[in-house]
DNA sequence: GTCCAGGTTTTTA
DNA sequence: TAAAAACATGGA
């Protein structure tokens, strides 16, 4: 049910399982701010709003009605029934069980595949505040200006002519000529994200393993996050960590069955939450 | 000064 | 083939 209230706040009444702050602070996008009030400030598509819940209620400020249909409900996966998907995760295993109750409002946004690609190549070997800051970098150097403080995300098309010097202000160290890798061969067309939403999950992999700096972690976040295959199970340091400890007796990820990467995401946020699980090892 | 961060590539044995 | 080392940068 969509209700539009004036003609810049838009909001989206019955959304359960949103939780804001645990879904847009578990490590899956860089480029939302919690404001003083405990609102979330973010930038998807020249689009800038402010997010909130109230109960069930689904605020946007700064939207307009069509932005809600066209870009926010989209984005939000507000059409998606997680109380299943939970149901379903919450049968495979207890531990999942319990790390789905301990954030029961996370979704997995729907992001631009070309921002996830870029954004998880910058991620690797670094920490989630510099990877917010070179982002943010990025985006102020080749972005669009959408108002005084606020920038798109750069295109590949925007950053075509760019060199590893030019990317020098942003400090993305050796990741830089990873970017312009990424930026090449989305910009030629060498790789076409549309193609990968139909291959083969291992093709679609190895396919995105083209570019240069994009290994089987950072291919498997722009699987999931840019790309909506729920099946990828991204698995870093945090990962690995959690299926050694907390489900020794997985074998293998597959065992969570086509929404693996839904439960890889509850899983992360709860340990990274809960750090004094792997002290021991 | 040393260690580490949602990894990947390059070098070495 | 497999295991180290290197890679930029900044905060703890």
């Amino acid at each position: 049910m969509i209700n539009k209230n004036n003609k810049d706040i838009v909001t989206i009444e019955n959304i359960t399982d949103l939780n804001l702050k645990e879904t847009l602070n578990c490590g899956q996008c860089f480029r939302w701010e919690e404001t003083a009030d405990g609102e979330f400030k973010g930038v998807v598509k020249n689009k800038v709003v402010t997010a909130s819940m109230n109960g069930t209620t689904f605020i946007l400020k700064g939207a307009t009605n069509n932005d809600l249909v066209t870009v926010w409900a989209d984005y939000f996966d507000t059409s998606r029934n997680y109380k299943k998907i939970q149901e379903l995760l919450g049968d495979v295993h207890p531990t999942l069980k319990k790390a789905i109750a301990y954030a029961p409002g996370i979704r997995i946004l729907k992001q631009e595949p070309w921002e996830a690609l870029c954004s998880f190549i910058i991620s690797q070997n670094n920490n989630i505040p510099r990877i917010k800051g070179i982002i943010k970098s990025l985006c102020e150097l080749y972005g669009d200006k959408i108002d005084n403080e606020n920038y798109s995300f750069p295109t590949p098309f925007k950053l075509i002519r760019a060199r590893e010097a030019d990317l020098e202000p942003i400090k993305s160290g050796f990741r830089a000529k990873y970017i312009l890798d990424a930026v090449k061969k989305v910009g030629t067309g060498e790789v076409n994200f549309q193609q990968m939403k139909t291959m083969p999950l291992e093709e679609a992999r190895e396919y995105l393993m083209q570019i240069n700096g994009v290994g089987p972690k950072v291919a498997d976040c722009v699987l999931l996050y840019g790309l909506q295959r729920l099946e990828c199970f991204p698995i870093d340091v945090w990962m690995k960590r959690a299926m050694k400890t907390l489900f020794p007796d997985v074998e293998d990820y597959t065992e969570f069955g086509k929404y693996a990467g839904v439960a890889q995401q509850y899983i992360f946020h709860y340990s990274r939450m809960h750090p004094e699980l792997f002290d021991e090892e």
